[in-house]
DNA sequence: TAGTGGTCTAGACCACGAC
DNA sequence: TCGTGGTCTAGACCACTAC
């Protein structure tokens, strides 16, 4: 049988993904949530405890514990990774080139594990630090997740723009580093010569409930910037 | 005031710095410490919980709590992040291409916070799979922390002999990944052309009180694998 | 002052490993 | 069977926030 407070917390990761406390609001408190679910304060507090861990929750003393919302500092960084080499974290600007629909391909279908046939949004931008282009991305998203997203305005964070419209909570990311010569087609969108060194991040985010909900390849040139990982 | 459990923690991690408990040593029980320390078994557990979430101890069910080692596994999986492209973890085999003693450079004692003028022990080695070469890597090491290094074989897991012969445990590292091309002088112990894109990493090593220990620039080139991050 | 999460304690029982 | 860590409970007090 799994722990009492791992059900707990699957109860809890649950009513997150149904929308039952949205991003930014207060859950319960330990004692109200235990009572609730029939456990003692200790076992809510373990199950909180992992969760804040993992960043899907906030705990403040003597406030509550809040669900995390995609706009908060942490959040931000912790999916963006890329750093100036004096170590001052800064989110880009975005530019979208292009936006649209299509039938996914068959390495769409096997990173976002859709069935063949499905259709996804496709989306491509350049990303600058003070108007210098530094980064071009390619996304596919399953149309499903987020109907009508091709018709409204694409802001920097997308992420925030998933939890608020869609209800879609990116809570986990894996990346895939390559080094890689910069192609034709893109290096006029980075203001480089075709064959320039650059980092291909090739990223998968999953939901709180584990699924694939966007793929996205990003190609970044690394000059006077790097990505930082801490290996702990 | 300091929570108790984590001057528990400082306590344990102080024994394990000045060598009373080795690497695959267990600990003394819980029941053991606390009475020891004169604190209830709960504190004891707290702590060791989070040395066991940082890898600094290795906790079994039945058998007891032990100090971490830096065997291959954990290499693999804590320091090691160059997977093959279809996720394999697999360990390469070394050859030291130079060893040598020298008065430290600039970059090398900001790096490592030594005094101007310390001495470091710098080595260059190339790694390999299958005999096919992929890493150059040139290391930076305290003389002071590692005497007579120069003089021994240089095994292929160099953490393992950092803790087996000068009790140094690194237990935590932060890594700067960028995109460069290969320059002249590591082309051809990769064997291919000089301008070919490659994974510049910058990794800083500490050690468990926290010490830079080890500075290593490696160069790896990504065809066929990639560098593998979670972002959680 | 009241309510929240943070720390600390004490004790019970369970699951696993060694013998 | 015994000793280990793993889970669960219950209750006390502290630190911080809001009112």
């Amino acid at each position: 049988m799994k722990p009492l407070y791992r059900q707990v917390r699957e109860t809890l990761i649950r009513r997150m993904v149904d929308g039952v406390w949205a991003p930014g609001e207060p859950l319960p408190s330990e004692m109200q949530l235990a009572a609730e679910l029939g456990v003692s304060q200790g076992t809510v507090r373990k199950a909180l405890d992992e969760m804040a861990a993992e960043n899907m929750v906030v705990r403040k003393q003597g406030r509550g514990t809040f669900v995390a919302r995609h706009d908060e500092d942490r959040i931000l960084f912790q999916f963006f990774k890329l750093v100036t080499d004096d170590g001052e974290r800064r989110f880009p600007e975005s530019r979208v080139l292009s936006i649209g629909k299509a039938r996914a391909s068959a390495a769409e279908c096997a990173a976002l594990a859709l069935d063949k046939g499905s259709r996804v949004i496709r989306i491509r931008r350049v990303r600058s630090f003070d108007a210098v282009p530094l980064i071009v991305e390619n996304l596919s998203l399953p149309e499903t997740l987020f109907p009508g997203l091709t018709e409204t305005g694409i802001p920097n964070n997308l992420y925030g723009l998933y939890a608020a419209r869609y209800g879609v909570t990116v809570a986990r990311a894996r990346e895939q580093l390559k080094a890689v010569a910069v192609p034709k087609e893109d290096a006029a969108e980075l203001g480089v010569a075709a064959g320039t060194p650059a980092l291909l991040i090739d990223r998968l985010a999953f939901s709180l409930d584990q699924i694939p909900v966007e793929w996205r390849l990003s190609l970044c040139l690394t000059d006077g910037f790097h990505y930082l990982a801490d290996l702990t």
